[in-house]
RNA sequence: GCGGCGGUGGCGGAACUGGUAUACGCGAUGGAUUCAAAAUCCAUUGCCCGCAAGGGCAUGUGGGUUCGAUUCCCACCCGCCGCACCA
């Protein structure tokens, strides 16, 4: 008998798929398309190709793989496409490093993906195969643009934005990590430059109100998008400063602290801060504060630990609800971009404002006694130590707050609200955290901006039947501070599509979260030239039924497809408001414990164990490792292991088919010769109902949150059953046919995870292709067993077991129970008190000395 | 600091609604096969006591509820991840 040659098997089914074009599906409308079976979007994220594949691919698509198999399998129209987020800068610093164009190096990094997902035979409608780099992508990424421009959710203005030195460009918040440029560790500054964004913030509150919309998403990944919007209620509440004839609107949580504001301080980058120091004599010193801020890293200064600073501004505010008058400062504490820029400060029962009121020896006035109902517990203080329980933000009476004194302040907080909207000096305010999305880069390696600049017509958008703007070519990709699209003089200069005077195009180049937030879309309508694609398209496969990718994805990409579907639904281009319906995010797969990099020396290479022990072994293993959801720690040893269990699946295979041409006999499909099931009996019966087990169980956990490393592990243990019976069975034909059914049902229930083995054992025991038959459903019959064991506890403690028919009763069960030898022993010289009879599973005598 | 997830053999992990803890895999040990090795097959494998029958102890720690707790409740310890001057 030869061996088990993976290499070979999965070659020669490769062919079949590619040559019969078998995970092709067609939209409505077009020749081949089954209207008769519902359909299932399944989507793995975007891979950005650099190199080769790593382990996180293999795991990803090897998890989506067996969630479009299994959904096929059971009725579902599949459409699982492929494609490269293949703009970025990788390629491009690569570019500049060895002088390699990123368009060479993308599509041969691309080839290689291509090659090796097909090697790992993952079941991809190539037809709609896209790349982000390629004009007939980009064009509509362009158009996409200018529906939001149109719509005026896509603007340029100037603001003080996170500029990495290293990489040379903007970055967006979200992209800055720790105060460092989230792709290459660089300390992030802040500059003010002019630059595009998108308006993300127009729809914070439905990307939050739309979270009951999706069916199953990840808890943690809801709460981190929570976060990242970030929402809080408050009031927005005006002070006015007299002297410099200026009001400044502040953000407030807590309006019911109003009363214990005693100073101010406005953000370093507020634009009325040079008008208000004007005369004041501390221009120079304010000044000197402002630069020095500017000059601090972003991280350092996000850092809470370090001690307050600021300056004070020699004018004051009055606060609406006591007309006090109270100084102002500037301080770094206090963010431009976040609120107005500008804080009423209660040192009493704010943290910040308390250590700066320390750290300036500024007055503390509490407005809010400890809680009474609340003594003894955190909030609550002794009599006379009032004074050592500030900063206080927990609840209580208010105190020093003129007529709201005496009412509780989550009361007064209300109270207040409404007063300051009588006086038109405030009114509740919802803030949130999220900003808008800066999209613009001062990069080569992405898609135009499609705008012109013309001296005459300001901001003109390029007409839709000009598009694509195509990415000219040049010579240098190093960053100045400026995008290199600006040395492509021949480029750059155009005609204004309004008034046709000379003009300049727009140079810089968008953010390629950009092109990855729409991707799903085109792969629905990927040959349309005429549209981005069609609303039919996305009517009939939207939204996206199981996404799966990597938690770092968890904020940005998906926030950013999230805003992107959104707005094109209100713009009437599709008819869904969530592109994913439901999230799976796998975890990551470490090497010795540690996250895998170059540097450590310590990657997998799939190509390696895809040699070695075959694709279907290497993605077995992967989930197999532990749940999907969760990280593994891979090891030669496990794949080796998986491999195993394929061979014996394999070998076992062989040898049935070699029993049966030696006798004749001939296959039946995944059925079993009329009236066997009912006559097996003893090891036959054994092997038959592990099967019907197995089904079970495999199913089961399958729908049960891809529960996948116990799907396999059902598996091996329907074959572990195999060898234990197969001596014995595989001499008379009743025996080879159970066989046979165990067999093919093993390698149906394995074809989601190893489609090659899979098919090659399946067509070998029935000579049917497995892809094309149903899922397995279990037989009840066969589910029972006539016999139960029934486990005799005495005292909660396991002393004996017994058989007993299926049907027996609690009085059968018990008398047995007594009688088994090890029990008895343990009832001599006690009474019983209470007897718990667990039909099918056990009994528990509870006894006492008598 | 806030939020989330997790702690089970030598290792990765199983255990559905409270009912046989340790499925499956790895590793280890012994045996069969072989001239030999690899591969393969079979058996054993939580720890401790015992020749055995059997017994005791074990799911991070300490309590609680229950006939019975890895599972439920309370308090704590450790690890990982996210957020963090957001007014």
């Amino acid at each position: 008998m030869s061996r088990y040659e993976p290499r070979e098997i999965e070659g020669r089914w490769q062919r079949v798929w590619a040559d019969e074009e078998t995970w092709q599906v067609a939209n409505p409308g077009q020749p081949g398309y089954d209207g008769s079976k519902p359909k299932s979007y399944v989507l793995e994220m975007l891979p950005y190709p650099s190199g080769e594949p790593h382990v996180g691919h293999l795991k990803c698509y090897s998890v989506g793989d067996a969630i479009a198999h299994f959904r096929r399998r059971n009725g579902y129209e599949v459409i699982h496409p492929m494609g490269y987020d293949s703009f970025g800068l990788p390629a491009e610093n690569n570019a500049i490093k060895t002088g390699v164009p990123p368009l060479v190096a993308t599509e041969k990094s691309i080839d290689s993906f291509r090659r090796q997902f097909t090697e790992w035979g993952i079941s991809i409608d190539w037809s709609r195969e896209l790349a982000t780099h390629t004009p007939e992508y980009y064009r509509w990424t362009q158009w996409i643009f200018l529906q939001l421009f149109n719509e005026g959710l896509a603007y340029r203005t100037q603001a003080p934005v996170q500029w990495c030195p290293k990489d040379a460009t903007v970055l967006a918040n979200e992209q800055v990590v720790d105060g460092r440029c989230e792709r290459c560790g660089t300390e992030v500054v802040t500059r003010n430059l002019r630059q595009w964004f998108f308006r993300t913030t127009a729809y914070a509150e439905q990307l939050l109100a739309d979270f009951e919309k999706l069916e199953s998403w990840p808890e943690h990944v809801i709460t981190m998008q929570k976060n990242w919007i970030g929402r809080s209620e408050g009031a927005e509440v005006t002070f006015r400063c007299e002297e410099a004839g200026l009001d400044f609107p502040v953000f407030t949580t807590r309006p019911d602290t109003l009363f214990g504001a005693t100073f101010f301080v406005i953000a370093p980058e507020h634009p009325e801060l040079e008008g208000l120091v004007a005369g004041t004599g501390a221009e120079q010193q304010v000044q000197e504060y402002v630069n020095s801020v500017a000059r601090e890293s972003v991280q350092a200064r996000g850092d809470e630990s370090r001690p307050k600073t600021g300056v004070p501004l020699g004018r004051t505010v009055t606060n609406p609800v006591n007309g006090e008058e109270i100084p102002m400062f500037v301080a770094d504490y206090v963010l431009m971009d976040y609120g107005t820029g500008a804080v009423m400060a209660v040192p009493a029962h704010d943290e910040r404002d308390f250590a700066f009121a320390e750290a300036f020896e500024l007055p503390v006035r509490r407005v809010i006694a400890p809680d009474p109902d609340a003594a003894g517990a955190g909030g609550g203080a002794e009599p006379g130590d009032d004074g050592e329980q500030l900063p206080y933000t927990g609840d209580g009476p208010m105190v020093d707050s003129g007529r709201f004194d005496g009412l509780n302040n989550r009361e007064a907080y209300d109270r207040i609200v409404e007063w300051l909207n009588e006086e038109g000096r405030g009114q509740t305010s919802i803030n949130y955290r999220l900003r808008d999305w800066l999209v613009s880069r001062q990069r080569y390696w992405g898609a135009p901006i499609p705008i012109v600049h013309c001296p005459t017509c300001g901001m003109v958008p390029v007409p839709e039947d000009q598009l694509p703007v195509v990415l000219p070519e040049v010579e240098d990709y190093a960053p100045k501070g400026k995008s290199p699209l600006e040395a492509a003089t021949d480029w750059v200069e155009t005609d204004c599509p309004s008034c046709g005077s000379v003009a300049r195009r727009e140079t810089d180049t968008m953010d390629t979260f950009v092109d990855s937030s729409w991707y799903f879309l085109r792969y629905l309508d990927a040959g349309n030239d005429q549209a981005a694609w069609s609303r039919e398209a996305a009517d009939h496969w939207m939204p996206v039924d199981q996404y799966i990718g990597g938690v770092e994805h968890a904020i940005l990409h998906l926030l950013y497809a999230r805003f992107f579907i959104k707005a094109l639904a209100d713009m009437g281009h599709v008819g869904v408001v969530e592109p994913f319906a439901n999230l799976f995010t796998q975890g990551m797969i470490t090497r010795d414990g540690a996250k895998m990099s170059k540097s450590k020396g310590n990657t997998v290479s799939p190509a390696d164990y895809v040699a070695r022990h075959g694709a279907d072994a290497a993605r077995t293993y992967v989930c197999f490792m532990g749940p999907p959801e969760r990280g593994g720690d891979w090891t030669d040893e496990g794949v080796e292991g998986v491999h195993r269990f394929l061979s014996r699946l394999w070998r076992v295979s062989s040898e049935v088919a070699e029993a049966d041409v030696s006798t004749g006999a001939s296959s039946t499909g995944l059925s079993l010769p009329e009236g066997l099931a009912e006559r097996t009996t003893g090891e036959a019966r054994e092997l038959l109902s592990k099967a019907h087990w197995a089904i079970d169980k495999a199913t089961r956990d399958f729908t049960r949150g891809f529960q996948f490393n116990t799907v396999i592990a059902a598996v091996m243990e329907l074959v572990n059953e195999i060898y234990r019976t197969r001596d014995g069975l595989i001499e008379e034909e009743d025996g080879r046919e159970c066989l046979r059914f165990a067999v093919a049902t093993a390698a149906s229930l394995i074809q989601p995870f190893a489609p090659h083995l899979a098919s090659e054992v399946f067509e070998q025991m029935t000579g049917e292709r497995v892809w094309e038959t149903e899922w397995p459903v279990a037989d009840p019959e066969m589910l029972r067993s006539d016999t139960v064991t029934i486990v005799v506890q005495v005292n909660g403690k396991v002393r004996d077991r017994i058989e007993v028919g299926e049907g027996a009763d609690k009085e059968e069960i018990l008398a047995l129970a007594r009688e088994a030898e090890n029990v008895a022993r343990h009832l001599e010289g006690t009474e019983t008190v209470k007897e718990i009879v667990v039909p099918g599973k056990l009994v528990n005598l509870v006894v006492r000395p008598a």
